[in-house]
DNA sequence: CGTCCGCATTGATCAGGATCAATTACACAT
DNA sequence: ATGTGTAATTGATCCTGATCAATGCGGACG
């Protein structure tokens, strides 16, 4: 977890720091100006992470926040019983403790390799305080947050096993278009067992709904992905 | 849903502005220095809702924000065939309107009376840029929200009808309390249809489960209520 | 090259909650 | 008292997605 070999070989390959950062424009930082930057920069530990790997657990005091920017991350929620709710996949740009005040409120691993800045909490709590337009990105992100929460539980409580796989599809679409890989086919870093935990689903009914909808030439099953092949059908189906 | 009466009422009885409100600790303006409550004050009009009436609709720009003073409110969302998904309840000191940015992402309309103060979206945003502790303290408050909403997302993809319904009546619990109204008669001023589309069930599965639960004597279900007969059962049974 | 192992797919059956259908309870009006 | 309308409860049956079980597939490794 402690990202010893990996972090300093990414800290040599991003020593120009976070003027040259490939997803600042699409991160919280976008909102500095250059000087800010160097400030930023100077708290910035360069982390990696290995598939698979924690990065931090739910209930853990959060001692640090992280800045996505490669890779794909799962948070999720468990239950005593084993029971798993994913509660998000973070891609590149992504910010991480947003609840900075108390201890995670979920778990977050690798999916595959994932490298990240990360941020001592304590100071970067204070350079948010200093840096009134940090916070209002913030609060704008947290907002964005909650506003896909609020269409996440409409998901989960209210489609059916194929809408939502649907939905699942078009967001993620949309996610990789923001991130400048827009494309029909679909990239889908995470196990089936992931997606049915984030759709609340068994692991036999994605597989089959997604068989579903390859077999109605909604899409074609890829590797480590799918091809689109009637977007706007998908759209008619998840509605909205 | 533009209150003239009844806002005049309440303008009259409110009169003595914010200083007064009896809400103001368990709200986001908590955190305002008397001398700021004032400029408020010049912002707040006081507006009151019937039972049923709507607050404002999904999609609609955001004009104005809300803080509720008194009453309950249902904030949910639709799909064009009708299912609805309530993505929350608003007590007393909740504030509607964090996505400010554009339009509402819900719709929200009083349960029963409602009282709020509402403030033009624009003026309120304005304040908000020049006190950034106003902005600390909301972006506090949609944490925390995000927090609630992903608590609820394990509660809609993974547990049963039973642990929902006691999730749910444990949370009210807590609630009211945070409000000064600890008992273990909980309030249930919402209709069981709410219950159920908040809860992602049908209201015959809630009714069943409230009857099971009372069966058991784990509730006892009272007019408007329920009050708890075993909390520590329950809090076992929703574990976590 | 074959074995192993994790992951995905597919099939058969089951069950929790949805749906359909009465019935009851209660507030309110006449 | 009687009727009316809305919400809640209860019962019977159905169906979507869960569970149990088997098979397929592809990559890592001896």
């Amino acid at each position: 977890m402690d990202c010893t070999i990996l972090a300093c070989a990414q800290q040599r390959a991003q020593k120009v720091g976070c003027q040259a950062c490939g997803i600042r424009s699409v991160s919280i930082c976008a909102c500095l100006a250059l000087e800010e930057l160097a400030l930023l920069d100077a708290l910035a530990h360069p982390v990696s992470f290995g598939a698979k790997e924690t990065i931090f657990v739910q209930g853990q005091p959060a001692e640090a926040v992280y800045n996505i920017t490669a890779g794909t991350v799962r948070l999720y929620k468990l239950l005593p019983d084993g029971r798993r709710q994913i509660v998000g996949f973070a891609l590149p740009g992504d910010f991480l403790g947003l609840a900075m005040r108390d201890a995670f409120g979920f778990s977050a691993d690798a999916i595959d390799t994932v490298s990240a800045c990360a941020f001592p909490r304590s100071a970067y709590s204070a350079l948010v305080d200093a840096k009134p337009h940090l916070l209002r990105r913030l609060h704008d992100y947290a907002t964005h947050e909650l506003t896909l929460a609020q269409e996440q539980m409409l998901l989960l409580g209210r489609r059916n096993a194929e809408e939502r796989l649907v939905c699942f599809l078009l967001t993620m679409r949309e996610r990789w278009a923001k991130l400048g890989r827009a494309s029909a086919t679909i990239a889908l870093p995470m196990s089936r067992q992931d997606i049915a935990d984030f759709l609340g689903l068994t692991i036999e009914t994605v597989s089959r709904t997604f068989s579903k909808l390859a077999r109605n030439r909604k899409i074609l099953i890829v590797p480590d992905g799918v091809r689109l092949l009637d977007i706007e059908g998908m759209a008619n189906l998840a509605a909205a």
